[in-house]
DNA sequence: CCGTATCCTGGCGGATACTG
DNA sequence: CAGTATCCGCCAGGATACGG
């Protein structure tokens, strides 16, 4: 008997580790959730200082795919000066643990390279 | 008191997310993984043929990279014919708590769309 | 402070053919 | 079957400037 008889061999085009990649899966998405997320870091230039080589740009891409995505979203909105602070929603909350295991394999396996 | 004073800004550039996603980040690695790791799916041409997209340069480029880094293995091989059958490492049983928290998450939240 | 508008380029990855 | 070799298009994302 064939081992690969035993699983059936389909096109996985829904399978929900892509799907989630679709979203989550796009350069600097992760470390916007983390600093979002679990720093509390939720302004814009905040964000952009905590994380070197991120523009402008492409951050404001990113937060407006994750709004419509409904991961995060503006809790607190100020003009004159304008402020805005990002956190995340209850979908958003559910990334967390993709994160931690991120984390945990990274400073398992990385351990030397890892400052924090 | 500032909020972000509790916060201490620092570039994360050794942040452990950063440094697993830099192996795990690209395009189609986690889904090989999820081949060869889940459903012992092992087998180039078989890799292929469940990753509608994907092509046999880009599997062959993954493979290696996931192989460099210690995460998979060779842990079948012999010639005439040629058959190789490949699997996950210490390393590689390590990220698995990864996808599993992206099928969770994917299930979900997008259980519409998620046929498997 | 919080973004958007413009411009531009490098390299990722798709297509295809080929080999042991 | 299990890949490698070549070629190439394209767009994600970087640089920079600007505006509310």
């Amino acid at each position: 008997l064939e081992e690969q008889a035993l699983i059936p061999v389909v096109p996985f085009k829904n399978c929900p580790i892509r799907i989630s990649l679709g979203v989550l899966g796009k350069k600097w998405t992760m470390l916007i959730i983390r600093d979002i997320g679990f720093l509390k870091i939720g302004r814009f230039n905040q964000i952009l200082r905590t994380l070197p080589g991120l523009t402008p740009r492409v951050l404001s891409m990113r937060l407006r795919e994750l709004e419509k995505n409904g991961i995060i979203r503006q809790i607190e909105v100020q003009s004159s000066p304008k402020q805005v602070r990002w956190g995340l929603t209850r979908k958003g909350r559910d990334t967390l643990p993709i994160l931690m295991s991120l984390i945990a394999f990274g400073s398992r396996w990385y351990s030397d390279f890892v400052r924090r």
